[in-house]
DNA sequence: CCAAAAGCGGAACCCTCGTCCATTTGTCGC
DNA sequence: GCGACAAATGGACGAGGGTTCCGCTTTTGG
């Protein structure tokens, strides 16, 4: 509760160390908006944040001047953290259960933060830059698992890494408030399709 | 263009054949919220399609008091349209192959209604009507594909069509202005997996 | 301690929503 | 036809959110 937030030396472009009241500021909005997220969603009024984290609506345009923005912040270190996921599990485990492994993983994540799903999906374009980040950062990552798990015969070689990553997010909006039981079971069944046609180190029966 | 719109009749749940004028104008509003939620999405301005079909707000507001009343009665006949399908499917395809079509219908039914998609799942309390409705009428045909594509053993029978029906619609969200192919391939490897356990191809096998 | 630069805050403006009610219009009995 | 009544109309209005702008305050470096 009370970790700090990281990633606050925000050295700025041009060389500067950035003013001291900014970066508490920079700090208070991360966390008020944490916080008005998870209770209103992500459509939440920016005049509330502002002043939860106790500044004025200005100070919020100025660091985040895109509401995507400031979403972007927060769920970076969520992004980051499952493609370091998918780096541990590609070394660590048998290819196709590191690749399903890893998709759960995924829907936890997004299940997690309210509303994040939909502002991901909502095709707004004033929310372009999130998919644009989830996808960038993740998409490298989903494709490590897909070609381990491929090259073992664990599952078909013919899905394409990105369309895969789209579908598990779409899949992992949760139906209702809190329900990650659903999601995981589709998601489980979206990653039997891919074994589906495999050629199988163990059971084989292409179509 | 020029097709009428039908279901006109509105006879009023008390009796009165309801008045000429209210018709014409529900029947204005609705082509004009075709339009202009075609060309917009489903969060254009409410203004715009009272303009567009020639009358005021606030006989907008009397005809249609939630922005969802008024996209229900859009998708109304898209749903109604699946679900005959289904019942067709169902008496005239083999069992596994009519459940695959029929998610494929799913899938062009929400691709084609722009910003539908993200209506459906947004969460939004104001929209709760149109999941509601929407899975109501189309949770049951899908149970019926569902049930005999299972007793013939295409495919295993522990998946819930509720749940399957969600999976569809998520998958079925384009990932960007119409692209239907992706949302087709991630459905049939969504249907893949359902084959995944499957006890047979032609003979049933209930657990 | 001082001055310049960076940051702050919130009033102001615009846009949209949804309501409300004075006026208009259709319908029905005569 | 015609009048009276109810239904329907449409736009003005108040509430509230988004974003900008600019005078004031704080920090920082010398």
């Amino acid at each position: 509760m009370d970790k700090d937030v990281d990633e606050l030396e925000m050295p700025d472009e041009r060389g500067r160390p950035a003013r001291a009241d900014a970066r508490r500021n920079v700090d208070a909005l991360l966390r008020a908006a944490m916080d008005v997220f998870a209770e209103l969603g992500v459509d939440a009024p920016m005049r509330t944040i502002a002043a939860r984290a106790g500044v004025g609506v200005g100070t919020l345009y100025r660091h985040f001047p895109q509401r995507s923005d400031l979403i972007k912040a927060i769920i970076r270190r969520e992004v980051d953290g499952c493609v370091e996921a998918a780096a541990t599990l590609v070394a660590t485990r048998e290819p196709g259960e590191a690749l399903a492994s890893w998709m759960q993983r995924l829907a936890d994540f997004v299940a997690t933060k309210r509303g994040l799903g939909p502002a991901l999906h909502s095709g707004d374009p004033a929310y372009q830059a999130l998919p644009d980040y989830v996808h960038g950062q993740l998409t490298p990552a989903l494709r490590s698992l897909l070609d381990a798990a491929a090259s073992a015969g664990s599952i078909r070689a013919d899905v394409d890494a990105g369309e895969l990553l789209f579908a598990g997010l779409r899949l992992a909006m949760p139906a209702s408030e809190g329900d990650t039981g659903q999601a995981r079971r589709m998601i489980a069944l979206l990653v039997d399709g891919l074994r589906y046609g495999a050629d199988a180190p163990d059971k084989a029966k292409p179509r």
